[in-house]
DNA sequence: TTAACCATGTAAAGCGTTACATGATTTC
DNA sequence: GAAATCATGTAACGCTTTACATGGTTAA
């Protein structure tokens, strides 16, 4: 699916493998990122596949490698948008943890619950933020749903989170 | 961290790779399931590490190979229980695919969002009648809050997606 | 009798992260 | 002059799935 993204990337502009970090980091970070390790190569195997073209340049004394999506790789990207997508597991470590919670003593499951608040809390602030930075561009009005639904969707779970530790604690 | 929920099954009572594998389809299957190629592997290392004994009998003329959770693995499983869970990321591939929608034809984008809100319900559903085949049985409060976080959270994404949709039918 | 289920395991492959390696420029 | 940032990449490792391999029992 990776691949798929960094498609989506290219679809709007010629990026670096650098630029197309730097902005997921800015803005996918709450739903996808990746490391470096993992983009590179990907860019590698999608030129030899034909979907990209590289073209190297310097700039300020820096190689630059810009790839630039072709026409394959246009409908494999958008072959890929219109498939279905599969139920996603919530794979939440909290989750994860909440399900064995008979096993650990009331006075940790309230500190843990509470620092798991927090958490989402401090996340959906950094979105929110987000949001207001993304308000001055002018970004297409999907990416702002999506971010719009990452942030309902932390607000959510710290409700759910909040809701849980008020049910045990009374 | 898979690990980590194997001794979680095994601190209720002593299992086999294979009734792991089955209870978590039963239970844990909306936000952890795995494959036998990682139980059994996994079984053998925590083992090898001394956090697992198992024994082996003949029960219906077949194999059975249970493992019981010694000191050790009490100690690691509860060290972990204790511990504070990271931020997850959503990484559900619908809001990845929303996440380019401008890409996408708005009648496409209709139907996908049509069958995705189909499957999330049909999610809610499956798992509201697992909950009511729970309540027959003493199962843990915590189990039973996990599931209702399972079912008010694909209820809550169910709604979501509606909203989203009825936004740009209008 | 045959399909489904019980039951255990290995090997290969895929996917992704972390660590390593390098080196220039810019900002403090 | 040091630290941060820009910029590209490889190699090793780890985790997990899929496919393969085997064979007994139970229910339709």
């Amino acid at each position: 699916m990776f691949d798929k993204i960094v498609l989506g990337f290219l679809m709007e502009r010629k990026m670096t493998g650098y630029a197309i970090k730097k902005t997921m980091e800015k803005s996918t970070n709450f739903f996808f990122n990746t490391s470096y390790g993992n983009i590179y190569p990907t860019l590698k195997k999608l030129e030899e596949a034909g979907h990209l073209t590289s073209e190297e340049e310097i700039k300020n004394g820096k190689l630059n490698k810009s790839y630039s999506i072709t026409q394959s790789g246009k409908q494999v990207f958008r072959r890929w948008l219109g498939e279905n997508s599969d139920i996603a597991m919530i794979r939440d470590e909290a989750l994860c943890r909440l399900f064995f919670f008979s096993h650990l003593e009331k006075d940790k499951i309230i500190d843990e619950l509470h620092s798991y608040i927090g958490r989402l809390e401090t996340q959906a602030e950094t979105m929110t933020k987000l949001r207001k930075k993304f308000q001055n561009y002018e970004i297409d009005s999907w990416k702002m749903k999506s971010l719009d639904f990452g942030i309902d969707y932390y607000t959510y779970m710290r409700k759910s989170f909040q809701k849980m530790l008020k049910e045990i604690s009374e």
